[in-house]
DNA sequence: CATATAGTTGAATGATTGCTCAACTAATAC
DNA sequence: GTATTAGTTGAGCAATCATTCAACTATATG
């Protein structure tokens, strides 16, 4: 990211100076966009939406998408690395839920957002 | 979306004929998703981010984040087709601000989540 | 008029990514 | 043991996308 320079003078040294002292690390910012993007895919949205409402299986979830356990678990297998959902094994059954609250405030608000005009 | 096709059986019928009725449409999902890609590039965010604190040019923009005015433009581009931010021209400088508090509320709740552990 | 600067825009490109397909593991039933 | 089903995984591919580059518009200055 460091890689790229500006190509244009600084024009409001203050106000740039100010917002800079308030702004975060480079790497708090590579890890938001990644927790964004768990949430930029209509398919893991709708994964994420249904294990709101109940704790299911990935059959369960390929026939409420009409996707196949193969791109679902693909995508449940990402959601579980950025600690998004969490699973139970019960015989050959996998049951995935969500992991913590956060995951249902974030779509709460984004709702809100979308739904707001 | 609608053109795969589940592999497998139908496993708990009446949980997910439940969280069926809970679903929203694709179209909610996808501008759901669409939302959040916004927040999903690291580039983006930082802009939001640096424009929660106050209300900046592109040239600012591109010293903050050693960038390129191109690269800065085209991201304010696509904030700006999502209604994330608005714009006020002075002369030859273009003054971006965020659009509404939803965007600040959406960078909170995601700071919060990764800053907790 | 010419020049300089702020910003935009379109094409090109390399990187990322979502799904498919095939092969695989693990648990169950016989 | 074999067969079946739930689920995972890696390679491959097509699509998406973030940045670069070059050309452009628009405003300001002289």
């Amino acid at each position: 990211m460091s890689k790229y320079e500006c190509d244009c003078e600084l024009i409001h040294e203050d106000v740039v100076k100010h917002v800079k002292g308030e702004m975060q690390s480079d790497d708090a910012y590579l890890d938001l966009a990644d927790l964004f993007k768990m949430f930029s895919d209509s398919t893991r949205v709708k994964i994420l939406h249904a294990l709101e409402k109940h704790e299911l299986c990935v059959c369960d979830l390929a026939n409420l998408l009409s996707m196949t356990k193969s791109a679902i678990s693909h995508q449940l297998q990402s959601l579980r690395l950025s600690n998004l959902v969490k699973f139970r094994k019960e015989g050959q059954v996998v049951y995935y839920s969500l992991a913590d609250d956060h995951v249902k405030a974030i779509l709460d608000i984004g709702f809100e957002h979308i739904f707001e005009e």
